[in-house]
DNA sequence: AGTGCGACCCGAACGC
DNA sequence: TGCGTTCGGGTCGCAC
């Protein structure tokens, strides 16, 4: 599933094709994909918006565009497509975006769980989605003292608040699972009991882990390929997840629900 | 405010 | 073989 490595590397693979296309008309087959605003000023708005760059915010693509910014969360399976203009509509083709090039660009999306929003430039981080965010995996402002204050009165188990959006943007199960591992902590120990060391170390696994995913593209799993022909090799370099052994000591890795969440992680490395 | 959980979806995996 | 059922996953919104 896109986490933010995937997302970025989505946003580099469509900069090239995409910049300084003129958006001539919209389709919309699958309304609940827009979040905002209506289906309809969605169409009418997009209308004659130049694309000038793609950018990332947590999970999040920015398309800045002429007085707007387009952004696309692709949840679990988004992907884009390019096709020719009046190329037949696919099952799971749920928005179309005419170019002036005669491009045909769709969001493809198996489960329908992505979500698009239109929202005026000068309010793109000042209003929800983005304005709900925390810190990206390398600004500066995240360091272990930010983590701890944040955390330390934390009840939830550590998996499940990296997981929250609105601590560290970007981080999504698959890169959870590997940060902790690399940081041998627990991931059902809680908030409460999570030491500043330890937070500096989640801080320092995380710009490691998210830092070396991205420049190996992401991380290509069973179902998700980013864009056409972008596949990440990431997932040569995973630890724990979904593996079966742990590669520091050789116990077996275990398999459990927390939060929710398909965890994996080796009851010795990690206390 | 913090936490928990159902809803949103549908293909794959599983059970019979 | 073919059917029906269950599961998972990121985020939101509602209930407590």
């Amino acid at each position: 599933m896109p986490e933010k490595p995937e997302v970025i590397t989505v946003a580099k693979s469509l900069i090239g094709p995409l910049s300084n296309q003129k958006i001539i008309g919209c389709h919309v087959y699958w309304n609940n994909i827009i979040a905002y605003p209506t289906v309809s000023k969605f169409i009418e708005e997009i209308k004659n918006q130049v694309i000038h760059t793609i950018t990332t915010r947590g999970k999040f693509l920015v398309f800045e565009l002429d007085d707007y910014s387009l952004l696309i969360h692709l949840r679990m399976e988004g992907k884009f497509l390019f096709r020719e203009k009046n190329d037949e509509i696919k099952k799971h083709e749920h928005v179309e975006f005419l170019l002036d090039n005669g491009t045909s660009f769709r969001y493809h999306d198996v489960r329908k769980f992505g979500k698009m929003y239109l929202i005026p430039k000068e309010k793109t981080y000042s209003i929800k989605p983005l304005s709900e965010l925390g810190y990206e995996y390398d600004d500066v402002l995240l360091t272990g003292d930010y983590l701890y204050q944040k955390i330390h009165k934390k009840n939830l188990p550590i998996k499940t608040i990296l997981l929250d959006q609105s601590i560290i943007a970007g981080i999504g199960n698959i890169y959870d699972n590997e940060i902790l591992f690399l940081s041998k902590i627990s991931p059902k120990k809680k908030g409460c009991k999570i030491t500043k060391n330890e937070c500096q170390r989640i801080v320092d696994s995380t710009r490691i882990i998210l830092t070396k995913a991205i420049t190996l593209g992401g991380t290509t799993v069973r179902s998700f390929t980013s864009s056409e022909g972008v596949h990440g090799l990431f997932q040569n370099e995973l630890l724990v997840h979904e593996k079966k052994i742990c590669p520091s000591c050789g116990n077996p890795i275990i398999k459990e629900m927390i939060g929710g969440r398909g965890t994996y992680y080796c009851k010795k490395c990690q206390k």
